[in-house]
DNA sequence: CTTGACTCTGACATCATGTTAAGGTGCAAA
DNA sequence: TTTGCACCTTAACATGATGTCAGAGTCAAG
């Protein structure tokens, strides 16, 4: 199957076909005469399980682990598991960073009457005129 | 002061000083005869107030959009307010998208023994083999 | 044959930041 | 004075994942 087919079965951009295949993350499909990338369904389920991988958040260099590990059949539960745990743990560090953002703002926005006048405890707050105490 | 000071009292790095310049986030400084940037107090402030609102995850559009508001004494605290609820929904948006990432792979991370066997439901859900049912 | 949908490559843009290279400046010690 | 080091300059390339655009070639249907 053509590029168009193959993204669209997939769930990502003909973009990112060509781009993965630019990485080494998918092989580089035959050509047909006219130079055309022709794709295989095995093709399409690689293309799938980044799609997957991507969707939760995987970067690059692990979902290339993860594509290993699919095809190792020699490799234990444990490896893969070890790769989720560490990206679980990378996702609760960024919710916690943007929890705390979200909470100092949110803090902020409590303390500011958002009405018409000028005082705004955001701005003076953003500006270093620490108000508290 | 020169660029290394302002830098490190702002808490930003020299390249980020030379950038926020580049875009017109701060206004170009004036040159010695060395042609070295030489930055006064008020050049730190704003830095600063940069910094603030960096730290807090605002994009540069609306980092700009509220440097405008910092220097403007007609607006209203609403204006600030109404800038600082939408950063607080965009944020909120992402946790949101990084929790679903993080439930759907602890679930699956629960359900993987980690263990020496090769049996992976993690890799499984990867690959679209749906195992649900 | 024409038209339109598809494909090709290559390049530029995003956002915030780091790094590196090659060179100029300035100050202090030897 | 010369040497040396810390600092500054510009410019360019890199990240990660993706979009878009331009100019050209392909193909199938009308």
């Amino acid at each position: 199957m053509k590029i168009g087919e193959v993204a669209s079965r997939a769930g990502v951009s003909q973009r990112m076909v060509r781009h993965y295949e630019s990485i080494g993350l998918i092989p580089r499909p035959l050509r047909r005469d006219s130079g055309y990338r022709d794709y295989s369904d095995e093709d399409l389920h690689r293309l799938r399980f980044i799609a997957n991988a991507r969707d939760l958040g995987f970067p690059i260099e692990e979902i290339r682990a993860l594509l290993t590990l699919w095809s190792d059949r020699d490799r234990s539960s444990a490896d893969v598991k070890h790769l989720a745990l560490a990206h679980i743990a990378a996702l609760e560090d960024k919710m916690r960073a943007l929890g705390a953002m979200q909470k100092t703002l949110r803090d902020l926005a409590d303390s500011c009457r958002g009405d018409s006048h000028a005082n705004c405890p955001i701005i003076e707050a953003l500006a270093g005129n620490d108000d508290s105490g």
